[in-house]
DNA sequence: CTGGGCGCTATTGTATACAAAAGATGCTGG
DNA sequence: CCAGCATCTTTTGTATACAATAGCGCCCAG
């Protein structure tokens, strides 16, 4: 909690970038965001030069930011990075994985088993479970800079939105790509596990150019 | 040049790590900071964030950053990510190339051949050339955000200091797999120009590996 | 001599004031 | 009516002042 007006900031506009509320090309002014977040303009140039580094905005030549525009060749390509990135990480984590880290993966895979399993399927236990699951992998891989790269490239109101689209047979399908992935990690076949996060990552792609509007 | 004092106070800090006149561990204390490079606090702040989120510096528990230290896995984990994320950006290039790309491409590595082809080889010529050569693969890749992750990835003090070891075959041998990845982009082959410039900086990291002092 | 608590100091976080630069607006001359 | 220019306004960049907090050392009691 060391600098909490500066991550509050970074939260708020971060969400109205997200929701939509600021929508592409809207300019990002320090002053008018200080009044909205009621903070001053230091934290709030801090949050966004944050957001600049992450591509949510981007700069006029003159020094200006704006809200990035994100077209679908765009979260394509995150989602290829996230799928080669993500699968280092599990290469990594399966070679250094503990048996307690392993079965606080299966605990979290079981919690995301029983919110799919429901009648009704509980969307929001899924994507808080299929998160903290992907973080665990994360940790698991010791790597410092990956987890870096990867916290700006896993937004989760696409995800979320994908998600909201997924019936049953995809909530289940994902379920079992996590147990395939658990299977790689207990074998320590780091490479069985590096293809299956990929193919896990890239379906989600493909799930969300389904979903996609043109293209 | 939009905002010169933070850009500079970014060289300078960064300069001081990699220098060694800043070693590991060693505080990063805003105001001294801002003494020595000769601005106020909120440059020096803005270049520590900067150098934060590149993982030159790491926070101690309690929000003081110091220098980090990067041992030999360190460093392979950075090569490993780039030979990745540069092996990506090239497949991307291949099939996004123009003719005019790829001629200043062709220009660019004639330049590095000349700087070897010297009795002494011009190592800094080669380094030159060598990055430049890099970044227009980058930049013919058309992807922002592959440019963003790449920037904190390329920290030439290392490169530098492997390139020194290099011999006469090392450096022909560097200019040539540059051939072959300019053969093919211009077959408009991504997955073979992935493929080259993967092992391209791969060999590398053994390069640095073997240079390194233990292990 | 040692351990704990208390207060001081060093350092970062936040707010505000000031400087510089870019954009917009309106005026004037053609 | 339009082009060009001057000025005024808006917005960002930088400096400084103030607040809060964590670390450190000192002193005292046992």
């Amino acid at each position: 909690m060391t600098n909490s007006a500066a991550d509050r900031a970074y939260a708020e506009v971060r969400g109205l970038i997200l929701s939509g509320d600021a929508s592409p090309g809207t300019p990002l002014r320090e002053e008018a965001l200080a009044d909205i977040v009621g903070v001053s303009r230091t934290p709030i140039r801090e949050a966004l030069r944050r957001l600049e580094a992450e591509l949510y905005a981007v700069r006029t030549p003159s020094g200006r930011l704006v809200v990035a525009a994100w077209d679908v060749d765009d979260v394509a390509e995150m989602f290829a990075l996230r799928a080669m990135l993500e699968g280092h990480a599990a290469a990594r984590a399966a070679t250094r994985m503990t048996p307690a880290d392993l079965g606080e993966l299966k605990a979290c895979n079981t919690r995301i088993e029983r919110a799919i399993a429901a009648p009704e399927p509980d969307i929001a236990g899924f994507l808080a479970g299929n998160r903290q699951f992907h973080d665990l992998i994360i940790k698991a891989s010791a790597s410092a800079r990956l987890a870096t790269m990867l916290s700006g490239l896993v937004e989760q109101p696409i995800v979320r939105r994908t998600a909201t689209r997924y019936d049953r047979s995809d909530l289940e399908r994902s379920a079992h790509e996590h147990g395939q992935l658990m299977q790689a990690i207990s074998a320590r076949d780091g490479e069985w596990a590096r293809s299956v996060m990929t193919a896990h990552i890239r379906r989600a792609l493909h799930a969300f150019r389904a979903a996609s509007p043109s293209k």
